[in-house]
DNA sequence: TGACATCTACGAAAGACTTCGTATAACTTA
DNA sequence: TAAGTTATACGAAGTCTTTCGTAGATGTCA
């Protein structure tokens, strides 16, 4: 049974670099992360640790530097925290979500043809889905 | 420059129920939140002080019984939620928020013909602030 | 081998979050 | 007015988050 692996903010800013990365040394992280906001060597080091135990990250120690790796996907991770989210401030609705989003967010012509495409996509499957089945 | 009001997750329990209530005492909060989550009344108490101090929600304290209300409407905290998601998961794409949840949230298809219609409506605005612009 | 550079480990401190116990003030009513 | 009820105020404790300083281990090379 896993834990409810929610990052915190300054754990997803690394995990963020680890993304990109793919695997990184302590150091590969505090350099990119540096660039965008002023960090120090130890700090960087000590949140790749304190991840390592909370299972967020992965680390292979066979040489002098470590090499560490984010244990969840940036899919899985945004999935935890989407759902977090639409716990805490939307009911649990995705509908509800996305209609805010849609609403709020300026979106250029070419994403809304984007979802449209999506949502025809996902007709479709939920069309499959239902086929043979009883309502 | 109003200060980046993001309530924590038990803030936003009880801005819940106050969205819900309208206004309410803090012994109608806790009756409320009693039922979802076992908590005391003076910890609902001391977290309505806390939010009052950060400005989350506003006390009408003419009676003995003091009044609260949230200061933000339910909209405008989920922007500055779904904002900050945005910002640390999604890095500041709408769309790509919209397309992980169209893609893990199962959605019905009466859900997709909403948001389709919802689409739809904002095609015709971009197009008319588009209208006479060069592309 | 000794000096220097590069890493990790450990621990501590400050601040935020969450919860609750106790004290105190005000109101009611007999 | 004294007792009981209903509220708020205050403060403290525990946990989590975030940041760093210092120590110690390891590797390099002249």
């Amino acid at each position: 049974m896993t834990k409810q692996n929610k990052p915190t903010a300054a754990e997803l800013e690394i995990l963020a670099v680890l993304w990109e990365f793919g695997s990184a040394t302590v150091k590969e992280v505090h350099e990119k992360l540096n660039e965008i906001k002023p960090t120090t060597y130890t700090t960087v080091l000590k949140f790749l640790q304190i991840m390592t135990e909370k299972g967020l990250v992965e680390r292979d120690d066979a040489n002098k530097a470590h090499i560490y790796r984010a244990a969840l996907s940036q899919e899985q991770t945004q999935t935890t925290l989407v759902s977090d989210l639409l716990e805490k401030a939307f009911r649990g609705s995705a509908l509800k979500l996305v209609q805010h989003v849609l609403e709020t967010k300026p979106t250029s012509a070419d994403e809304l043809a984007e979802i449209r495409k999506m949502i025809t996509e996902a007709e479709k499957q939920t069309k499959d889905e239902t086929q043979g089945e009883k309502k």
